[in-house]
DNA sequence: TTCTAACTTCACAACTTTGTGAAACCAGTG
DNA sequence: CACTGGTTTCACAAAGTTGTGAAGTTAGAA
């Protein structure tokens, strides 16, 4: 029986169900909906990165109804995706490649809406108010860290290949 | 009357109060819960990027009792301050001088509980199987970012004092 | 000290989100 | 085609969040 001593190879199901349960609580506070954020933990968790829909609702003790409208949400924002084999009644969602840059990129994306809302917003408050002028800084922070996102994943990725 | 032609330094309070609105939903979003995200929207088109608590009641149309546990909350996750003149019966909340320098460092400290978390987890999957493996770079990646940040926000410094 | 402006806390109604069970739909198999 | 496994949609109850009004507390001024 292994108890706590999780020191090699060995998965504890106890504790992965708890680390699911609580990642899925920052991914929520990050604001990911709840169901959708304890799926994406579930495929985390995975060995694969990737699971049926009838998986997933007996690994987080659901209804079939409640992963079909999480997956639904996950698959919008693209963080995962659907994949079906030939002959196969069932659908797999997986974790993408590379999750984390995925996720980063679609954030990216999210913050061009940030963007042009700033500069909306600057422009009603007055381009020459102080107002204004923090508006437009806050859009040119995000356009800055824009630009510097490419450069960011090539680093990681370079230090990754080394490690 | 100035209708819409905000070309120049005038600020249009209806456009001024969309853009609170919209943005508002925008932090929302993001994880900031509804009343404090009008109220850091609020703030960010004040020109002096500071307002009392009757003010910004005022302005978001909302009860003394909201802005109470709104400013509580961005206190809490420290995006505003709060401050008090001498002889005045009033409480000033304040932008922070940098506010998307805080806010990124605000978040950073945060993703240190990420990586924490993602240890753990890691350790319950199993340091040895694929999971355990995805896990372990996850936090990895947070780390990287985590060190990349001091020299993007000097860089972001320094774009600013050039232009 | 009294007065009261300014803000906070509390109980709770209203609204929103969440996830269910049942029904409906889709698609693979024989 | 019929059958049914697998998933989605829908109506809705339960749980959670939100913001209010009233009461309570704090602190500045006289």
């Amino acid at each position: 029986m292994r108890v706590s001593q999780n020191g090699g190879a060995a998965r504890d199901p106890d504790a992965v169900a708890r680390f699911v349960e609580e990642f899925a609580l920052l991914l929520n506070e990050s604001g990911i909906p709840r169901m959708p954020a304890r799926t994406l933990a579930a495929l985390m968790v995975d060995d694969r990165g990737r699971l049926t829909a009838a998986q997933l609702a007996e690994q987080l003790g659901v209804s079939p109804a409640a992963i079909s409208g999480a997956v639904r949400y996950l698959m919008q924002v693209q963080l995962i995706v659907r994949k079906r084999e030939p002959g196969d009644k069932r659908d797999h969602y997986s974790l993408l490649d590379d999750p984390w840059y995925e996720a980063i990129m679609s954030r990216d994306k999210e913050l061009v809406r940030w963007q042009s809302m700033l500069e909306e917003g600057a422009r009603a408050a007055g381009v020459d108010t102080s107002a204004g002028r923090r508006l437009s800084q806050a859009r040119r922070f995000f356009a800055f860290v824009h630009a510097e996102l490419p450069g960011l994943m090539d680093r990681w990725r370079a230090q990754e290949q080394r490690g």
